[in-house]
DNA sequence: TATAATTCCTACAAAATCAATAGTAATTAT
DNA sequence: ATAATTACTATTGATTTTGTAGGAATTATA
């Protein structure tokens, strides 16, 4: 029950991108610099976001990447779905082979699975980027006060 | 978010085994056709159960293995948390490095990958395999008065 | 127009993990 | 004695993960 390093920095740098939504474009240098991100990984890593529809890039000097859709409108379960693969936990789940179960014991883990997949589910298929920037900001703005008061 | 082939294997072992408690000990081989799982690697997973503490064995002819505990104090979330390792999605989450966040992107990934975890365990530390043995058995009756019914 | 900064693309590779196989030793009921 | 069983250790092939390398294409700007 893992996400890989792959799918740690594809969300993360997303959320980079989602705090400059409509500012700036975000070069790899500065993604991986900020996010700790070996350069050449995170490369492959936005190409394959920019193929799967959720960034768009600017070439040459000045260049760099920017959410292709709103931030409101991409979750978390949007991201790691086309980085990592189905989330279900066993590959049984996912198909739709009721015709007979024949093996009770299979059974009863299919359905525990299943539940196992909803759960996860409500977590991350409810949380937006849009969102997780509000956080951000906010986590932002304690530390901020925090600071003054001292 | 998988769970290995071992895994399975370690779960569907171990209910039979939890269908069968206090009335006989199993075989590797009747464990691996019955679960369709390849001897030899049934037979590494078992020791690796036994070490665990959740089987044990007889030697010799008429051996085989049965369950160390009962199955109503035996959950899915310990057999699984021991085969698989932990099942927090990301390694940071089971930390308690709480000294000081500097990184507000990563920080507010953590939160999502606690819930995550929270999710999860909910439905895998609730469910014995004492419950398991029942949905089981109540399918086979099912099974059986539909079929006495054509 | 030359240059520097950037993305784009493909190939390669080391390391880790997974899933299984092989062979032999130890135990025990009959 | 024999056959059936678990116990143990080592090896292996395949796949996935986590990068690295090098150059091509694009573009702002001096």
């Amino acid at each position: 029950m893992k996400i890989t390093y792959k799918g740690d920095y594809a969300l993360k740098a997303l959320l980079e991108l989602a705090l400059n939504y409509n500012k700036k474009v975000v070069s790899i240098h500065e993604l991986a610099s900020k996010g700790d991100i070996p350069y050449k990984f995170l490369e492959q890593v936005l190409l394959a976001l920019k193929k799967g529809g959720f960034v768009d890039s600017k070439r040459g000097v000045n260049g760099g990447y920017f959410m292709a859709k709103p931030p409101d409108t991409v979750t978390i379960g949007d991201v790691i779905r086309f980085i990592e693969g189905p989330i279900e936990p066993i590959t049984c789940v996912g198909k739709n082979n009721y015709e007979e179960c024949k093996d009770f014991v299979t059974c009863v883990f299919r359905d525990i699975w299943g539940q196992v997949y909803n759960a996860i589910s409500l977590v991350i298929d409810t949380v937006t980027f849009a969102e997780l920037s509000r956080r951000v900001q906010g986590k932002m703005k304690e530390k901020e006060s925090y600071t003054y008061n001292i």
